[in-house]
DNA sequence: ATATTTTTTTAGTCCGGTCTAAAAAATAAA
DNA sequence: TTTATTTTTTAGACCGGACTAAAAAAATAT
């Protein structure tokens, strides 16, 4: 009865995993444990990723069945998950493919930062590392995505950008809007409503103890933001 | 018992099929079936769709009571089958997300005419008529994809454009070529190494009753074709 | 240390899409 | 017109991926 304990003893390339071909389910499994891991970094609990993917947890269970079997994540049953380094870099490509395909949507075809992400979901499952790269070129390698997100390269690596919560900077710094934490429709459209892009300078001006509300200056107007749009606003 | 006799009364919209989502399955079979009815007209023999889907006819008869179950084909059993007007313009739909991918990743990405097809069956199946319409616009409105085929509008129209095949044309004809029948890598791949091109200029000299092949000349340079290949070459 | 609650897994079901094998209908041959 | 062949459909199974309900393990509370 095989336990799952599948630890990654050799690393392995991009070229390794385009050869087995995975399910836009795995994929979507992958990409959620790989979310997920990074807030956290420890392992991922089976109902984290339930409440994640709006699934059940014997759903979840069943999957990371198959993914240990893969190689893909490091599974051991009542203790969570991680991801393998093969896991990781399947991972990443996934990413890699969103992010683009969002860049590709706003930049060449005029979508705003608010209508891509759900089309990205669909078009992140496209299986062709050639189309990929050459998306890549096509829109001069961009790092960063639409909603500020860095975008892995083709060979997996992050260039990361330092960047600050709007609600964890003190009072009178003067920042650039650089990414959105929360990248839902409703959050990005109140963003357009304010007037506040990526590249938009923000500055401190008060910041109210009793709601931890923000008094900002964007642009030339001043406006008065809750903590909440703070918290979901990086700036640099 | 239901018989499937299910004859469409009434016209639809676009509007109307992006509701219902398909899925790819469904899609594949109704593009399968649009195509094989240009080339026959008559109604489409479960056999032939197995044949040209490479899956097996009680497969087939499955997916049909389905699409006739929801009114994209008229299904009388033992009879073969046809699209509804519901069904047809579906299929219209995704032949031209496939046709106008296909002018993308050559156009914009320089992908060769060879490479695009796989691509384009996976492109097909992306759900977003908003998307298809800013590709349309973004490519230029273009009326024929990089093998010559017609692209749909979004209504569904088509500008059929006159051509003939190079077997069936006349000595001492000069013509240029504007579409391929066979599509395959292979075929395109042979036509590249004798620079046939979409709007190269072709000269029949001379047509061997032999074995019907055929000796042309193709900008300047003269060189013998088989038969095979003069009737998969559209000239106008 | 024991009982209770929460989390996770197992067992069993369902659905879409495929398959094989067998039955039924349509077509072709005798 | 009867027989043989081909085409198509049905019956029953499987697989991936989801679900519910129940059991088991882990975490928390008493
Ligand atoms: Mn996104
Ligand atoms: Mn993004
Ligand atoms: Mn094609
Ligand atoms: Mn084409």
């Amino acid at each position: 009865m095989a336990q799952y304990i599948l630890y990654s003893t050799s690393s392995c390339g991009v070229g390794e995993i385009s050869k087995h071909t995975m399910t836009f389910s795995e994929e979507n499994y992958l990409k959620t444990i790989y979310h997920l891991t990074a807030v956290s970094d420890t392992d991922v609990s089976t109902n984290s990723i339930a409440e994640k993917m709006e699934t059940k947890a014997s759903s979840v269970t069943d999957m990371l069945k198959k993914l240990a079997e893969k190689e893909l994540v490091n599974y051991v049953k009542y203790q969570g998950v991680s991801l393998t380094e093969k896991g990781q870099l399947a991972a990443k490509m996934i990413v890699r493919k969103h992010r683009l395909w969002e860049t590709f949507l706003v930049e060449k075809l005029d979508f705003s930062w608010d209508e891509v992400h759900d089309l990205a979901e669909q078009l992140e499952h496209i299986k062709s590392e050639k189309l990929i790269n050459k998306l890549d070129n096509f829109l001069g390698n961009p790092t960063e995505d639409p909603h500020g997100d860095a975008i892995p390269d083709a060979s997996g690596r992050i260039t990361k950008i330092e960047k600050q919560l709007l609600s964890e900077v003190e009072k009178n710094r003067v920042g650039i809007c650089v990414g959105v934490k929360d990248t839902s429709s409703d959050f990005l459209k109140y963003l357009d409503k304010q007037e506040i892009a990526l590249g938009s300078q923000i500055e401190i001006i008060e910041k109210e103890s009793f709601d931890s509300s923000f008094r900002i200056r964007v642009g030339t107007k001043e406006i008065t933001i809750s903590n909440k749009i703070a918290s979901n606003l990086y700036i640099k």
